[in-house]
DNA sequence: GAATAACTACGAAATTATTCGTAGATGGAT
DNA sequence: ATCCATCTACGAATAATTTCGTAGTTATTC
């Protein structure tokens, strides 16, 4: 199972809505993406057919209104985004991207202070484990 | 002259070669593709052509070899491509995302100092001035 | 100066992703 | 039972991107 072809533009959008809402239907997912876009409820219905297929997300059969889940992991997503973008933008280098992001992002203090933290304790272990992370998003 | 629509995979492409090559051919271009990937030469023509109108690069075309160059900023596109992920996929927040390559992408110590040492920075002053950041890719 | 090689321009095919119309099934109401 | 809303499936239209064949031009070589 593992991660499939990477999820397009509009796969990447249920996705997210699919890790934070949990399982959905295609019209709870079609009236998220509407306070956003316009979307037609069978595109939306299309795609996320076609994400089954993919192996993106598994749904519920059983009742007449399919009910869907995110069948990949959040991380894995984001790692490999995250991974094209620094081989692809950034000529493989992680810090170069990093910088890019402070510089152009302007964290609050608190968040400085956060990733500085974590910093500092990778800094420590160089045998490093990186445990923990809990409170996701 | 404000950035034009978002280059695409392929565009993007070209633009890190003229970023890194300075002034090229389409023959310069295609062989430094063709040393990854299998393009056709009129692929890699057309594709520049189409890049020049949307003036994502410029030609000289007094002599018969045109030659190109890239006519925006490799700062500005890497900007935009960053804030994309940020919004699309860690919602908003760049924080997330420079957790995220810290925690996949393993920097060297020196690297980790030299992160830490701009963060640092960034946190004395509030009233933060991006000054230097000197040699580049 | 004819043949060959390298180049540009251009149109159209191929590919991929997105959007949507239509048909048919199911469940609830009246 | 009939009507109506809601659902899935499916095929095909549209759109965006990439690929490439062909034609015509210009330079080079024999």
């Amino acid at each position: 199972m593992a991660p499939k072809s990477e999820p397009t533009e509009s796969e990447l959008e249920i996705l997210q809505i699919l890790w934070e809402q949990g399982t959905s239907s295609v019209r709870d997912v079609n009236e998220i993406l509407n306070q956003t876009r316009d979307t037609g409820y069978t595109t939306t219905l299309k795609i996320m057919q076609i994400m089954n297929e993919k192996g993106l997300v598994s749904r519920d059969t059983t009742q007449r209104t399919h009910l869907y889940d995110a069948a990949i992991p959040k991380e894995s997503v984001q790692q490999g985004i995250v991974q094209k973008v620094i081989q692809s933008v950034f000529r493989g280098s992680g810090k170069k991207l990093i910088m890019q992001v402070l510089g152009q992002h302007e964290p609050t203090p608190a968040e400085l202070h956060e990733i500085r933290t974590l910093i500092e304790e990778m800094e420590k272990s160089s045998t490093n484990q990186k445990e923990e992370d809990g409170l996701d998003d």
